[in-house]
DNA sequence: CACTGGAAAATGCCGC
DNA sequence: GCGGCATTTTCCAGTG
């Protein structure tokens, strides 16, 4: 392969995520001023963040930590013979 | 201050943030993605990434953290990587 | 300072922190161990783990995760009359 | 397999890695007081780092991938640091 | 053997 | 201005 054509390449590649960097670096200060203007307005950065944080893991969890749960009843020595929750 | 307004700004803030971190997300992927398109026509993930770090500081003060390095391994006897042959 | 002393003193710190990373790494190793062994014996590593970090967070959630539940039902528009803090 | 047998095993083995981790977690204390104190004493911590780890990769390793970034630097344009005259 | 997921390290921010 | 915390990024092991 010509040497030229793997330069050319690299720089399209390096050019590419650092575009994308900016981008996302944008957001990141988007949502730094999201939560500097609520704090303006009183509410808490840090409990914002918690509720969140909730928020994003409530769904995933409906599946995922009830099987957990079962798992974790089991290494307490509970183990029901069937679970309450269809 | 009625508590409506407040309830309305808290969800005001916490629509929007959720709505720029999916944003983040969707670029973080382009990312990724980017970086395995580059892998698979040979690049080296890693290194790609130390050079995109290394273009983010600027040189002088690229040069100045190499001189303090040189100092620190100096004094712990370790040879300063020879250059390659410019 | 005489460069000397320096020098002296920055091989003690090297030399502790090597020190103490291998012994961080020993244990890391014998973690790796414990899990293999209970792999062997039937147990699934990846639940193992997950098991264990909720034992782990478990009881900081006590206090916090009261709080948090507050702030949820503010979220929910369900503000008391006077917010708790102080 | 008897259930109760499993059990004991089970709690053998969190008991046996909740130790090691609290071990573990001692250990990571004391570097970090090791680098404060450290840089108490004028030590730049981030380079201390990256002294370290330089030191734990083998030399050949070291300079097959500064090779490969400089062929990377070259192709991007990029000056290969001005290596500090020996 | 590449990929995904998780652990660990490092950087940056916020509060004191 | 510094220490502590949270987030982000990087690395590595397990998995298909």
């Amino acid at each position: 392969m010509p040497t030229g054509a793997a330069q050319a390449q690299l720089r399209s590649v390096v050019e590419r995520i650092e575009r994308l960097e900016e981008e996302k670096a944008a957001i990141s200060a988007d949502i730094k001023e999201v939560y500097a203007e609520a704090k303006g307005n009183g509410f808490d950065p840090k409990i914002l963040r918690k509720v969140i944080r909730l928020r994003k893991v409530d769904p995933s969890e409906r599946d995922e930590e009830q099987a957990l749960l079962d798992v974790y009843m089991h290494a307490l020595g509970m183990v029901p013979t069937e679970p309450a929750g269809s």
